[in-house]
DNA sequence: GTCATGCGCAACTATCCGGTTGCCTTTTCC
DNA sequence: GGAAAAGGCAACCGGATAGTTGCGCATGAC
């Protein structure tokens, strides 16, 4: 099993993206509330509209977000992919840890 | 179900640490090879040895990783807790997404 | 004893990043 | 038509961060 399966370079700035307290907030309540305007967001983010509008932006760089002009709102929703890679990433760490600690566990028995 | 569970203020440091490629890269390394020293971490890393400390004092600070000093060197090994929360959080993410599609999807067939 | 290896510490640099303020355009509502 | 709401654009600031070089200290090999 290959490290070349976690593709660092691809995963990487998808964790970066999540890496923002403020940015992980907004996709989680992009998540638990469905597509919103930037103005709903703001409501209550402790923010400025513009650092969300900036957040925003770069969520959807990461490929995470996605936004659609809809009259004079702009309104924004999660893409599920990243997300899904981002987890089979975590996925491959946890499971080639699990498979080294076997090996050096039986290791030691041996 | 609420978006406090996901706990954006415990999880955004873990994923911000593994949100550097050279990090991930790190990391990726020590899941595979299991717990190894910094000289040979640094062997094919493409950056200096102290660039590959800070690195791993970074992912210790986030609590991905724990040193131990044998000898001369000091050996560097995955912790897996803060990788399980990270991973419960895009699983906690993704629920909810999924929800939100389930519900927006009856109420248009409504 | 001596020399090479492994590592920590400190200083320095360039860049990125999160956040703000200010201003202007577009759209809605009455 | 005019006020107000939503949002884009640009400039600016302070602090974090990824990386380097240089030096000194321990430890292991011979």
């Amino acid at each position: 099993m290959s490290a070349r399966r976690l593709k660092p370079k691809i995963t990487a700035p998808i964790f970066a993206a999540l890496g923002d307290e403020t940015r992980l907030r907004i996709v989680a309540r992009l998540s638990a509330g469905g597509p919103m305007s930037i103005a709903h967001l703001t409501r209550d983010a402790s923010v400025t509209r513009q650092a969300v509008t900036k957040h925003l932006h770069v969520l959807a760089h990461a490929g995470l977000a996605r936004s659609a002009r809809l009259g004079r709102e702009s309104v924004w929703e999660l893409q599920p992919e990243p997300l899904d890679a981002a987890r089979r990433c975590l996925d491959g760490i946890s499971a080639q840890w699990d498979a080294v600690l076997d090996r050096l566990k039986t290791f030691v028995e041996d």
